[in-house]
DNA sequence: CATACGTCCTGCCAGC
DNA sequence: TGCTGGCAGGACGTAT
């Protein structure tokens, strides 16, 4: 579920508890969620400080002192919820990993499909897993030069590309269609017949429904919370996402729903003039 | 290399 | 009321 508004959101809340605290200890519940041997996985964060939590495309990111960190892909389900005693930690419906803090507190990483990973990444790897994925969206140096040189190299659907982390990091497909409908570009338009006007459309329209949802909070479709246990408020903002059968908000056409990639897109067949 | 597809897993909801 | 099929925000591995 998550993308990269509701990672900037949980790793806000995170970041402003968290530093300066120690791990003492991890249950890991759930073997699937953790990269590697849960052991191995629990010996390397026992012990470890935190510096700061922050954010990589959809991963939240913990960086510890040493600059080893763990990085938390949430899936479609996951959640970090952190506290003392009840509160967001009631919350926790599926408990795959707990972080035992030295001072008592704890985090949990709950997930009830178990599509989330988390991975310990040591100092000198992180310049390599970072490098696997594409350019933050939100960013100066993403520019909207830098997306059309990208477009103008794939075939591939444009929605399809969006969700492809290598090319941009952080687009999930709530997001993808959002700035697809205000950019007025057809979900299967092939990448490179994409043209220079519209490609920058695209650009500010990515760049926006990011900011926007961010500021809202993220969007809570089914069972988002950000780590204080919080619904986002972006849902009520959607204007394509989810709205099948129902009228554009610009021009009252009923958007429509087609799936390709093995998910939904939804469209407005009047603003998004279909792909040549 | 680029692209397409199946798979992991559980919960929810519409429809019968 | 109860059951069933379809669908869900992601990403990886494999096949072509």
């Amino acid at each position: 579920m998550p993308e990269l508004p509701e990672a900037e959101t949980i790793a806000r809340g995170l970041d402003s508890v968290l530093p300066g605290r120690v791990i003492a200890g991890v249950t890991v519940l759930r073997y699937d969620v953790v990269k590697g041997s849960a052991g191995g996985f629990a010996d390397a964060l026992r012990g470890r400080q935190f510096r700061s939590v922050g954010r990589r495309g959809k991963n939240v990111v913990f960086t510890f002192d040493g600059e080893s960190r763990l990085v938390i892909n949430l899936g479609m389900t996951g959640r970090i919820l952190s506290g003392p005693g009840p509160g967001p930690a009631r919350l926790a419906t599926h408990p795959a990993v707990h972080f035992h803090l030295a001072d008592g507190g704890c985090v949990t990483y709950d997930d009830i499909r178990r599509f989330g990973l988390l991975t310990f990444i040591p100092r000198a790897q992180w310049r390599a897993w970072s490098l696997r994925l594409g350019p933050e969206p939100l960013a100066r140096s993403f520019t909207a030069m830098v997306l059309r040189k990208t477009l103008s190299r794939s075939r591939a659907p444009i929605r399809s590309l969006l969700l492809d982390q290598r090319k941009v990091a952080g687009v999930g497909n709530i997001y993808a269609v959002e700035a697809l409908w205000f950019a007025r570009i057809h979900p299967a338009t092939p990448a490179n017949v994409i043209g220079a006007g519209a490609v920058a459309r695209l650009h500010r329209s990515v760049r926006k429904v990011l900011r926007r949802a961010i500021h809202a909070g993220g969007t809570t479709l089914r069972n988002y919370r950000n780590a204080e246990g919080d619904v986002g408020g972006f849902s009520r903002a959607l204007h394509a996402y989810g709205r099948a059968d129902k009228p554009c908000f610009r021009c009252r056409t009923p958007i429509e729903r087609i799936v390709f990639g093995g998910r939904s897109a939804f469209f407005c067949p009047q603003c998004q003039a279909a792909s040549p």
